[in-house]
DNA sequence: TGTTTCACTGCAATCGATTGCAAAAGCATT
DNA sequence: AATGCTTTTGCAATCGATTGCAGTGAAACA
């Protein structure tokens, strides 16, 4: 593998000269610069960008912590990272935390011995795993931007979906579409001021419709949400409309009533969250809501990109809120009249 | 950030002496050693990864490049990639040369320039792109493993699924069932010796059944596929089977026989290939064919892994070839006997 | 011709680790 | 106490770049 050295002797200059030269700076002599990047684009010179990094401090990487890939959520996102970050002329190492977040520590502990020059870290259901050393790490200098929000997010630069406003949104459509007799699956995590839950009950109750406790449940996996639905469907009155905390969930309460010989949304309207691209696949279609990931992403890389360059070194962290929109598809219809 | 040198004057040795403390070496004394192990943890020193790469002219990083994470293939084998490589104390830099691999070459040199100890490639559909690049680099000595086969693909290591095995099940399976007119939709790609393609119409023909060619589709898009689908159920006879060249043809297939009013698989079967984690949730459950993506995943990496240590250095390079099986569901059934 | 100026170029330090080799220290043996 | 042998430690080179500072040479001017 060649280096500055090589070039040097060729050139017939010292390496200094070379840096220099290939740097394009103005302190070597014009033709001396351009015989020297011929013949480092002739000999396939290539910068060692280790050693780079280590006498410029700076590493051009940027770290990616992401939950898993499993939830089809994560893949969409972090396609637009990666995209976004190319872009930006930064290289990526992604850290998968796992479904549970349990390499989180392992995971930032690597990036800091590794010098990445931020972080992005989307954080999973659990909220910040690892927030003591990240708190640490954070305070130490390292730029840190967060994907959804935990209990002192606030203390962080973060980027959040407005999952508030989405469930309100879904609230809305299913009182327009008749329904007053809703159940919800959700899940036992509370999001503070982006819940979802908390959100679409609280909307719900300002216009007056209130959830049976029957009709809500908290569900921590597929299987539980398939009990919560074939308990739901022997309610009386049975539930005309069905949230459900997120798509994957939907998807899997659409089977289930399916199984039951329930026809959506005819018998029952089922909507979800987040917009998943199969959940314009599956039949029918699923309302969902959702935001436009590649903003969120943009954001979130420029929020980093930024923090690192040190235009924004000394400013408050902030909260960036990415709107969402709801999606209304085939699976929520009106209210059935005379449930079966 | 402590650097060896702040550890050793804390500990009044030199940082030679902390160095090989903390890499445990016996060539320092037991009590002097642990003094300056628990110095070092107090301290939360954690060794300059960058240095240290530069010292030994290793990374400790796998460069992963895959084409993109929308197609959902693509994530389920990147998740258990990551996981194999943090198993083995890799780092992950992931690179995606987008749906076309145009980045392909950008990457490769990226991956080179951070001098990653090894490179897993994932071609699609466009093979080796940057070719004359990537043979360069695997001569000088930069271990890379490919998945997936392109012409050439035998000059190096590489990993596939025994894609022409399966597509011969997907032919047995169909026959069994009484299928003897049916239709293919397949992709302008030819993958060799693990063509999907010509395997299927071979493993027919050698039991008696061809394909009739305006039943016979190379598609580009999933706008194409759904044209052809349009034609195809207008043929006469109508075949009674589809085979799509992977399962998210299959589902816009399903999808749009749907729309036409044809039911799946009760009028016509259709089946897939790739066993996407999606195939089950659609409705009909596909009918596919996968390979254990855990199994590829490991394979990929320690052959990688292996390269990099230096114990295949000299061994030839040869290809794993990861079996597939059949996933019989809903959307395949025996042929309809009077095609309405 | 001697001096000043300015445009280039090279020397050498630096980033933070690892490691071969030499030196020092410890200990036993005579 | 002198010698030899081990064990332990430190010096200094090295990895391959960047960059402040000093030095060189030529042109310009007196």
């Amino acid at each position: 593998m060649l280096k500055l050295e090589d070039i040097a002797k060729l050139a017939g200059v010292s390496h200094s000269t070379v840096s220099r030269a290939l740097a394009g700076s103005t302190l070597v002599n014009q033709a001396t610069r351009e015989r020297i990047v011929a013949i480092a684009h002739d000999q396939g010179y290539q910068v060692n960008q280790v050693a780079r990094n280590l006498k410029l401090q700076q590493t051009n990487t940027i770290g990616l912590i992401a939950p898993e890939l499993s939830n089809p959520y994560y893949p969409k996102l972090v396609q637009s990272i990666a995209n976004r970050v190319g872009e930006s002329g930064y290289s990526l190492q992604l850290h998968l935390s796992g479904k549970d977040q349990e390499n989180e520590l392992d995971s930032l502990i690597n990036l800091r011995n590794n010098r990445v020059d931020g972080i992005l870290l989307v954080t999973g259901e659990h909220g910040l795993v690892a927030s003591e050393y990240a708190t640490g790490l954070h305070k130490s200098g390292m730029p840190i931007v967060f994907m959804g929000w935990f209990p002192g997010a606030e203390d962080f630069d973060f980027v959040t979906g407005d999952d508030a406003d989405g469930a309100c949104q879904i609230a809305r459509h299913l009182l327009e579409l008749g329904h007053k007799n809703i159940a919800i699956i959700g899940k036992p995590v509370h999001r503070g001021p982006f819940d979802r839950t908390s959100s679409f009950v609280s909307e719900l109750a300002s216009r007056g419709v209130s959830i049976d406790a029957e009709h809500h449940y908290e569900v921590a996996s597929d299987e539980a949400a398939i009990l919560a639905v074939r308990r739901l469907i022997h309610t009386a009155p049975r539930p005309t409309a069905i949230f459900a905390y997120q798509d994957s969930i939907a998807m899997v309460v659409c089977k289930e009533l399916h199984a039951a010989g329930l026809r959506v949304p005819d018998d029952i309207s089922v909507i979800g969250f987040d917009d998943l691209d199969i959940a314009s696949f599956v039949s029918p279609a699923l309302t969902t809501v959702g935001c436009h990931i590649d903003a969120m992403a943009e954001a979130f890389v420029n929020r980093l990109t930024d923090r690192i360059s040190g235009g924004l070194a000394a400013a408050q962290p902030t909260d960036i809120i990415v709107p969402t929109v709801l999606i209304p598809r085939q699976s929520s219809g009106h209210a059935s009249v005379t449930p079966s």
